[in-house]
DNA sequence: ACTGTCTTTATGACTAGGTACTAATTATTA
DNA sequence: TAATAATTAGTACCTAGTCATAAAGACAGT
């Protein structure tokens, strides 16, 4: 794997960080040889870039998304939960990050707003557990990265077993997203309605 | 931190388990000592139940979370694409797993069967950029731990640069949702309508 | 050609967090 | 009390490194 000429430290030093970054996951022996250069001189760049041993880049991304794939699936909510009148309202906080847009535009990705609002509407009804029947959302405004979304749930209305929950979400006081929501519970059997 | 008479092995074993699915990040010596045995023990332990060392569990966790983290939040599509054709329909399965579920009901989170619907019908649609303006959708059946969703979008109607998309899912040839909704490509200026 | 500096490679001692194995000690039970 | 099970101790070895020191190679300026 000879490649042209052998690049200069310099070269080389960028294309490790990129390399690391694309695929954290090789040790010293791969990267050397990978830049047909002796371990020891990929350690001083490591050293050199403050790039940290394999081990700890195991760690890194272990807990790093440990902590993610907890905080985003597992989640009750998704969001920070503000406030909550269980049965009448609550209120949720949502901060965008790079993940949640499409990389082009910076424009965040319609269902984790719609994720957003349907886990905190699911938290304001006083019921064990509830599914959601219909939906009726808009999307007023697109969102870009940064924004901070604040979501406000509003149980309106029960009837049987059916609950009604208004949703609106806004960023800087403007309004972004509107959703109705109807919630079935299922102490009793659900079927279609 | 001397515990109730020290657990018998049996006990000590499946209380390590449920330690280790709990907060893999430990080492032997710091299990070792929660249980105040010694670390050869714990070893044994490990050995007999086939729990693998803790760098092998950061291991796990990392590529297992990298892996999921990348599919989950960066991907362009929830679940996995099986047929589409550009500006006309699209198929997706997505396999539901227990992190996708109430613990207590083993129902699936409705945002995660949104997600299927929304991403699948924004790929059909053959144009650069999109963003859901409205959608209307409706939950037919909850839906179960393990139940295979597949998901049909199809274009049907272009009216300026708003694209008319429905999506239908299904488990086992039975319909669990409907979803409608326009997306509003982003090539000219986007605002209220 | 010689010197000085940068870069690369080599070498040895040491570390964490283990595996694999043997042996000895302590508890429990028949 | 003897047999069996469970626990602890100890050793050699492993990987993927760190840290420090030294030596060799490359290239420029004089």
């Amino acid at each position: 794997m000879s490649k042209r000429k052998r690049l200069s430290k310099k070269e080389r030093q960028e294309k490790l960080k990129e390399m690391i970054k694309e695929d954290p996951f090789q040790n010293d022996e791969e990267l050397a040889a990978s830049f047909d250069v002796s371990i020891q001189t990929l350690r001083l760049d490591r050293m050199e870039m403050g790039i940290p041993e394999l081990r700890e880049r195991f760690r890194n991304v272990a807990q790093g998304n440990y902590e993610k794939v907890r905080s985003m699936v597992g989640a009750e909510i998704v969001g920070e939960l503000i406030d909550l009148t269980l049965g009448k309202q609550g209120i949720s906080i949502l901060e965008t990050n790079e993940e949640m847009t499409f990389k082009k535009t910076n424009i965040v990705r319609g269902h984790h707003i719609f994720s957003q609002a349907e886990s905190l509407a699911m938290a304001v009804i006083d019921a064990d557990v509830a599914l959601t029947g219909v939906a009726n959302i808009k999307y007023l405004k697109p969102i870009y990265l940064g924004d901070k979304l604040v979501a406000k749930a509003e149980l309106v209305r029960i009837r049987g077993n059916k609950h009604f929950v208004h949703v609106k979400i806004s960023v800087n006081q403007k309004q972004v997203f509107r959703g109705k929501f109807i919630f079935v519970s299922l102490s009793m059997d659900v079927d279609e309605e």
